[in-house]
DNA sequence: TTATAGTGATGCGTTTTTTGCATCACTATG
DNA sequence: CATAGTGATGCAAAAAACGCATCACTATAA
């Protein structure tokens, strides 16, 4: 759409803090641009940015300026979404931010699947914890955002919530595999991988050593699933995970994954359950293909965790 | 600001229906508009107005794309408005439509306390009933809106009400004027000059004489306060209005006004009350001119009717 | 039926705007 | 004090937008 360049230079100024660096991203002179910058200022009548030597910097009119700008982009994009359904071919592109558990096994489904029958519409899976996917909504740089506890709850808004216990993970030989529920206490000693401090896992893990005052043996920190995964062949030790980034089966009683490995329940008692929340920008209308996008993960959750699913 | 011209063209045309017509109101030439029509909907990928022998008319993509368009507009309004406010001058434009009862005394004495502290502050007022006065806030024409009965209530949102009791307008020397409440049945045969029909005050009466199954007897109908007030200094006949239409003193016993005109209140199990509703559309971000004007708003009505107010 | 007045679309020469090069003025950094 | 980075600006070339004249079409009225 012609009329948006400026703004979207103006979004990329923004971003990359320096003229030049933005010229050379949209494939423009730094001239022709900075005098697009000066052209909206002086339309505007003050300046949005302010020059440093090291290049340029929103000021407090550049802030609510750009917010508007990215309003504008993304409003833009859902008119076009909801106009090309109306011809019946569902377009559209999708941004969701999510931490590993969710990009694991979850999304990579539902997106198949989805775009087995939209093959029109693009998505983009950015992998990002808390605090950063709530920005990432902020910005509109997501659609959609997975977060175990929502910050910024003024502009969050929680569409749909799933109750994730967390598991422990470790091969099918390992004395824990004999449990049906894991407690905290049988831990002790045993060799640990740890989620990064960042993800859900980690942070209810914590919360549990608090309570129990016990403190794991912790012997790899880790965010990939991968890794541990691996890991666990080679050692036996065990490492964490909750539902929504368990390999399908790997709950039943016997390992019937190709590496052997089994998934056993904590206690709750001793490590609370996380709630993952699914949300999106508050007040924001979702583009088609988003908003149908999240109707399938609503739908794929109650399915499958139907007594902790919330609405 | 440049990069909004195309979206105010599409505005234009989509108002006007005629390309042609709007490229007048524009101050540009036909073909130049056709142009960028044209060019708009090649960006779009499909064509947002039908082709008509007598113009043009949105299609339903059209419809969307608009909507869009107006929304763009009002945010940037929005958005310059509260950048203007960081350096301390209030700027804009607040746009209010409302019928001819808060236009009389309420508004003009509103807008003027607050231009006389905001004189960057610039007003538009549109005389227009319910119906009328919704579609312009959801046109974007209006920011705000003073509705009796609101129809589309997912639109409109109730910002606060007043309740409005009718008054009996007449002279002082008239014999209801010594009544304290006005009783229906004391107005059979005597003449009376109704209201327009669209006004919320002439569906109060009506509600108030099929209940009691009277029949006043309506002389004149008119939408103009001038021509009532003038015309009772002539006949011995009775008006009606509402308090927030109502010269300051002229509901006091003796008759304080130049013309010698007094109002009595009906009794409201004869003709209900009204209750007046400011609302702006739900869920839009008013420039800061506007929302601050609807601060004093709803200050004035709470001191004005502390008993009939609500927030 | 024909004439007329209205509509939007289009080819083309002119005008306006935008762009890119070269360069300036300035400032942190080493 | 040299250097490498920043944004701003004069000027000529390229691109886009514009306006005129005109076409094709269609209701409406004579």
């Amino acid at each position: 759409m012609r009329h948006m360049t400026n703004l979207r230079f103006i979004d990329a100024v923004a971003r990359e803090k320096s003229i030049r660096k933005a010229a050379e991203k949209m494939a423009i002179t730094s001239t022709a641009l900075n005098r697009r910058i000066l052209q909206v200022e002086d339309e505007i009548g003050q300046p949005l940015f302010e020059r440093l030597s090291s290049g340029v910097r929103l000021n407090t009119a550049g802030e609510l300026f750009v917010q508007h700008v990215r309003n504008q982009i993304a409003d833009l994009a859902r008119v076009q979404s909801q106009i090309s359904d109306l011809t019946g071919v569902r377009r559209g592109h999708v941004k969701i931010a999510g931490g590993a558990d969710v990009l694991r096994f979850f999304l990579p489904e539902l997106v198949a699947n989805y775009r087995s029958e939209h093959n029109a519409v693009t998505f983009e899976l950015l992998r990002q914890y808390g605090d950063a996917a709530e920005a990432s909504l902020l910005s509109l740089d997501a659609d959609l955002a997975f977060v175990f506890a929502p910050v910024r709850t003024t502009d969050f808004q929680v569409i749909a919530t799933a109750r994730q216990t967390v598991h422990c993970l470790m091969s099918a030989s390992h004395p824990l595999a004999r449990k049906d529920v894991v407690r905290l206490r049988d831990c002790i000693d045993v060799p640990a991988i740890m989620p990064t401090a960042k993800s859900g896992v980690r942070q209810l893990l914590d919360v549990g050593q608090m309570k129990r005052s016990i403190t794991m043996n912790t012997i790899i920190e880790s965010d990939s699933f991968e890794f541990m995964q691996n890991y666990l062949v080679h050692e036996n030790a065990i490492s964490f995970q909750i539902p929504i980034s368990l390999e399908p089966g790997i709950t039943s009683n016997e390992a019937t994954t190709a590496h052997g490995l089994v998934a056993r329940p904590f206690d709750t008692d001793d490590v609370p359950a996380g709630i993952l929340h699914i949300g999106q920008l508050k007040g924001r209308v979702l583009p088609v293909a988003a908003a149908k996008f999240l109707d399938n993960i609503i739908h794929m959750l109650g399915q499958r965790y139907p007594d902790d699913f919330d609405q």
